[in-house]
RNA sequence: GGGCGCAUAGCUCAGCUGGUUAGAGCACUUCGUUUACACCGAAGGGGUCCAGGGUUCGAAUCCUUGUGCGCCCACCA
């Protein structure tokens, strides 16, 4: 078969269909392609994107550097999986509907109560997830939709109940009173990631305590206050160390210890601080250590609670006034600093000032040792994959960090105050406590009305969406869970290293112990053209879907892979999707042209195997092609995805276009190889801009381009290689010397010329590639090859290597003269730097004798080219 | 406060373990409607590789200091 192709590609046109066509052919599933059975599998699980808002750019670069692994990898006959999901992202999504309920309906959670919020919410997230699913097609991805997944969807909510209880029968979840950062406007705690600190003045108190004078920002917390530290070496309070002292405050008199303490910092403020056990994280560490009692004063509201006396019911702020002026009257305010700048903890998402308290919450404890880890700690596993590599980064860097990170560990608070998400699986009877998978069945016992921190299920991703815990039976893996997990590659943005990647490395562990994946490649952010974060409420963002429509998947992809380098930020800007559109379009060209030549038939189009090369030109192309399949393979391997589009992109345009293509115009009958040429090349761009290749592939073809076999790397005999490539650039540097020329004399295009070469002993070779010469845009009426012969005056010399080349019949002497003094000019200067390097002893005898003897040959040939300019200039 | 990264052509960036005259795309100048492509072709101009110091026969590349940006973590009483 063989179609006409258009003039010029349209993407819009045909993309919906060419995706369709791989959907139904089945083979984004493993399981449907053709492959002997000990082929190797190759997963990559999709980092699931929230369900709050449609995709943007960021989650394109994801999509196109995914899809390109995973097209590579099933071309060169990976059993490859690419399984899709969306995450349920429980606070945020939440947030995201109340608002918009409080926006049009003008009411609260708590005028809707549970059961209509979460209504309302599942009917929220069935829209925007059809939008993702929509948007993820439209890119190209080739996603086994059958195994679609969905954070909170039945399976994965049995999957999060069992990891629940079998971590609590551990002893790895517990239920305890700990500080957590409280919103007393969202009723819930926060993650250390939800909570924002942002920059912003504020009063700081100087307050008489006792001996001291402190300052505080905070001086209601004063009636909690059970202790005042200082620095064990500070020499002007060594004193009162381990003194109980009396304090004079606002209800009274109230007794403090002094503590010692290295959390102090002698020089700021008056090295003295009061200590808050229930209401600072840094106070609540110092109490922990020299085991000080707390005292809550304040509520879940934000309220100072009942033991405040007077101040029992004011909201902290209104109580810091009151407090403030009565220690006034009393004559406790030493002084008041009023442009006082500091770090206020804010909720990420309604902004309220963070209230740290102490709570009843569930945590995962990371310290404790673990029976099946081999008495190891969740943090102490999680910390090993990475530095005995079971888990490699790429950038490097990132493994720095995430160790660190993971070495400052705390216990992870998993419980939150909200309804949309994974309701935690214990239930409470009295003093009872039950953790299983359903409710008891006796009457009486009441579920525990929070949910789970969305990173809880998302940290258990990799496995809950291979059929875990079904799959998983006396310890033993059997199913998709057997051929797909460990997976190879997590690829995902660096932002998220701590929140998501740290949480699915130790969820693995702890299921399966085992590794979730043994490769984690992170991408940087996709920035606006200013360098600034693109977000919907700075209108700054680029529609994904948009610019699909306008210049094709095809060229958003590349994009986003070309000049994307892992772990940097990228400036990003439509005119960079408008040249790979181009691009785009240069390759339908070339296929448009190597299609549409006459001569082919049936039986040279269906020719896959190596043609024999005629001319040293199919040589130089073949064996450039080799090379090109040699290095993209080699950087794909690698991850360098960027290197390997620009070398396939030089191939493409800069070799086979530009030259190659042109002279199958001169030399002709070459369909076998072009078309050879064709199909790799269809097949290697395959992998990043999918749906043209395809669609060309179709052109010609009955089968699918998706499923073909990677070329090998040996596609031609090696000998002769290097003498070709070094040919053809002899006949290169003379075209493109005979243009320059031209064009620097200011010859018209039109004008034809008459050349005479000698060729000093590459006779043979330049009379076999006369009529590329003479044709390739050179304007060469007649050519006269010879190997040697007399200087020919008026006319303008042009030398490459040994070969003298004289264009007759458009001499324009200033010109030539101007020209050739500048060329003396350059050679000059080379001279010199050259014997300068050669002259110095140094060089001489320490340098490898490779390069000495290469700057030597260099030397020698500048200072050929020097005297025949000089005798050229001489003869004008 | 602790850590990480970046600084290369007007712009966006490549340049791995040091080795020909530092590259690409866009933009710019000149020329060109040759039957694949004007979403094109030919030729060209443009860089003290942030600054100082060091290692080396040789540094954009390695070390060190400084400057200017950016990010992550901790959080200041």
């Amino acid at each position: 078969m063989k179609n006409e192709l258009d003039k010029i590609y349209i993407p819009s046109l045909g993309e919906l269909g060419t995706y369709e066509k791989w959907e139904k052919s089945g083979y984004f599933n493993p399981d449907n392609l053709n492959l002997p059975i000990d082929a190797q599998n190759y997963t990559i699980i999709l980092p699931p994107p929230n369900i709050t808002a449609k995709l943007h750019l960021g989650h394109s670069a994801m999509l196109a550097i995914e899809d390109l692994i995973i097209r590579y990898k099933r071309l060169r006959g990976f059993r490859t999986l690419w399984l899709p999901g969306t995450d349920h992202a429980a606070i945020a999504t939440q947030n995201v509907v109340e608002k918009k309920i409080f926006k049009e309906q003008g009411k609260t959670r708590h005028d809707l109560g549970r059961d209509a919020l979460l209504k309302e919410v599942w009917s929220f997230l069935e829209k925007t997830q059809g939008e993702i699913l929509i948007q993820t097609r439209r890119m190209g991805a080739s996603l086994d939709w059958s195994r679609l997944a969905f954070t909170l969807d039945n399976q994965r909510q049995s999957a999060v109940k069992l990891m629940f209880k079998e971590m609590y029968e551990e002893g790895a979840i517990y239920r305890g009173e700990r500080m957590v950062n409280w919103c007393p406007r969202c009723h819930s705690t926060l993650a250390d990631d939800e909570v924002e600190y942002k920059e912003e003045k504020a009063k700081l108190y100087w307050i008489k305590y006792g001996p001291f004078v402190l300052a505080t920002s905070r001086p209601e917390t004063k009636l909690g206050d059970t202790a005042v530290a200082v620095h064990p070496d500070d020499i002007r309070y060594q004193k009162y160390i381990g003194q109980e002292l009396d304090i004079n405050g606002v209800l009274g008199v109230f007794k403090v210890k002094v503590v010692a303490d290295k959390a102090v910092e002698m020089n700021f403020g008056s090295g003295v601080i009061k200590v808050t056990p229930s209401h600072s994280f840094v106070d609540n560490e110092i109490a922990e250590r020299h085991n000080l009692p707390g005292k809550k004063i304040i509520n879940e509201d934000g309220e100072m609670m009942a033991n405040c006396g007077k101040y029992a019911g004011l909201k902290t702020a209104v109580a810091r006034e009151a407090i403030v002026h009565d220690m006034q009257e009393m004559g406790l305010i030493d002084h008041i600093e009023e442009d006082y700048i500091h770090n206020s903890s804010r909720c990420y998402r309604c902004d309220s000032v963070i209230e740290p308290l102490p709570s009843e919450q569930w945590f995962i404890s990371v310290d404790k040792k673990i029976k099946r880890l081999g008495n190891k700690s969740l943090k102490e596993r999680a910390i090993e994959a990475a530095q005995q590599n079971e888990i490699t980064f790429t950038p490097e860097r990132f493994k720095k960090r995430y160790i660190d990170w993971m070495e400052n560990l705390h216990d992870w608070c998993i419980s939150r105050q909200i309804w949309f998400g994974h309701q935690i699986p214990v239930w409470y009877k009295d003093a009872e406590i039950y953790c299983g998978l359903e409710a008891p069945k006796e009457a009486g016992w009441k579920q525990d009305e929070d949910t789970l921190d969305t990173w809880f299920s998302s940290g258990m991703w990799t496995f809950s969406t291979l059929g875990w815990p079904d799959n998983y039976v006396d310890g033993k893996k059997i199913g998709d869970l057997a051929k797909f997990h460990p997976t190879q590659v997590l690829e995902t943005g660096y932002e998220i290293i701590t929140l998501w990647v740290s949480r699915m490395i130790m969820m693995s562990i702890f299921a399966l112990n085992e590794v979730p994946f043994s490769q984690v490649y992170l991408h940087g952010m996709v920035l606006d053209k200013d360098g600034k974060k693109m977000s919907k409420s700075k209108g700054n963002g680029i529609d994904p879907l948009e610019m699909i429509e306008k210049f094709g998947a095809d060229a958003v992809r590349l994009s986003l892979l070309m000049g994307f380098t892992p772990g940097n930020d990228s400036k990003f800007s439509e005119e960079k999707i408008e040249t790979k559109r181009n691009f785009v379009n240069k390759l339908w060209n070339i296929s448009r042209f190597i299609l549409s030549s006459s001569s082919l038939d049936e039986k040279t189009i269906s020719l896959n195997s190596t043609p024999v090369s005629r001319t040293l030109a199919d040589n130089w192309i073949l064996n450039s092609l080799q090379k090109t399949i040699e290095s993209v393979s080699k950087n794909l391997d690698e991850f360098n995805f960027s290197i390997a589009a620009d070398i396939l992109d030089d191939f493409t345009w800069n070799q086979l276009a530009d030259w190659y293509l042109e002279i199958s115009k001169i030399e002709k009958n070459k369909d076998d190889i072009l078309i050879f040429i064709l199909r790799k090349l269809l097949i290697i761009w395959h992998p990043f801009t999918p749906f043209v290749t395809e669609k060309i592939w179709g052109s010609f073809n009955d089968s699918l381009l998706m499923v073909e076999k990677w070329p090998e790397l040996q596609i031609i005999n090696s000998d002769f290689q290097d003498k070709t490539a070094v040919e053809f650039k002899i006949i290169q540097d003379i075209i493109v010397n005979i243009r320059n020329a031209r064009s620097f004399n200011k010859i018209e295009p039109a004008k034809k010329i008459q050349a005479v070469i000698y060729a000093h002993g590459l006779e043979k070779m330049l009379l076999d590639n006369q009529e590329i010469i003479k044709n390739l845009k050179t304007g060469i009426e007649s050519l006269e090859i010879r190997n040697e012969g007399e200087k020919i005056n008026d006319a303008i010399a042009i030398t490459v290597g040994n070969i003298e080349i004289f264009l007759l019949g458009a001499m324009d002497y200033e010109k030539e003269k101007e020209r050739l003094l500048k060329e003396k000019e350059n050679l000059n200067k080379l001279v010199n730097l050259q014997e300068q390097k050669l002259a110095n002893p140094e060089f001489v005898d320490r340098a490898p004798e490779k390069i000495v003897s290469l700057e030597k040959e260099k030397l020698s040939n500048y200072k050929r080219d020097l005297l025949k300019v000089n005798k050229t200039l001489q003869e004008l």
